[in-house]
DNA sequence: ATCCCGAGGG
DNA sequence: CCCTCTGGAT
């Protein structure tokens, strides 16, 4: 199995003006769609268009601007934290290793891994979220259920000299095409080498099987 | 009902 | 491991 062929028509990048736009973004996708973050990032970066402009926001204002994409209370929170962390300690920048953004609040390993790739080009590892690990398990990339372990196993598969990229395309395309819920194999690249493809027709199966 | 590019805390 | 936080789409 060669990673080299899992090709998705997705777009492997997200189109924000600055690194703190793409990382507030990310941070707002958590447990919520890019399409309903696409509607309230504009808004919202029009009257906070920087780190500083959101360390210094009237909190409740910030969580009306991100009400919609759900847990906005921590979300506005924790945006708030991280840029006043980025404007205190990281001269308004956001930080490019994986020690410095995990000190920022609401940044985690996946969030850290996808603001990286995104905005600097730099995979700082495999993001192993729901849908990578339901796409390395459909395909049989990996027998193991542990992150840890399902990451070494797909660090493997992935090319090495031009991996950039990669943790965003495993996310994306277990996402928008190896879904949960209909997985579209029919447009799937890796179709005729997945042993879970033929379930497609019968989808409630599929998501039984998947545990 | 179930899911969504999760993070933080116990 | 568990739980909580939240709104919206299907």
């Amino acid at each position: 199995m060669r990673l080299k062929h899992l090709y998705s028509d997705a777009p492997c990048t997200l189109d924000y003006d600055t690194p703190v736009q793409l990382m507030v973004a990310t941070i707002l996708s958590a447990q919520c769609t890019d399409a309903r973050v696409n509607l309230v990032t504009p808004a919202l970066f029009c009257r906070f268009p920087d780190a500083a402009a959101l360390a210094g926001a009237d909190l409740s204002e910030l969580e009306e601007l991100v009400r919609s994409t759900g847990f906005y209370r921590n979300k506005a929170k924790n945006i708030q934290a991280a840029c006043r962390m980025i404007v205190e300690d990281f001269n308004g920048s956001v930080p490019q290793t994986m020690e410095a953004l995990l000190k920022l609040p609401g940044v985690a390993r996946k969030t850290a891994n996808v603001v990286s790739a995104h905005a600097f080009g730099v995979n700082l590892g495999v993001t192993v979220d729901t849908h990578v690990k339901r796409l390395s398990y459909r395909l049989g990339l990996t027998n193991h259920t542990e992150p840890v372990k399902i990451e070494r196993d797909l660090m493997k598969l992935i090319p090495q000299p031009d991996w950039e990229n990669w943790s965003i395309r495993l996310i994306y395309h277990g996402r928008a095409v190896c879904n949960a819920r209909k997985p579209e194999c029919d447009r799937c690249a890796l179709a005729d080498l997945c042993p879970s493809a033929f379930l497609a027709a019968q989808p409630e199966k599929t998501v039984a099987a998947q545990g």
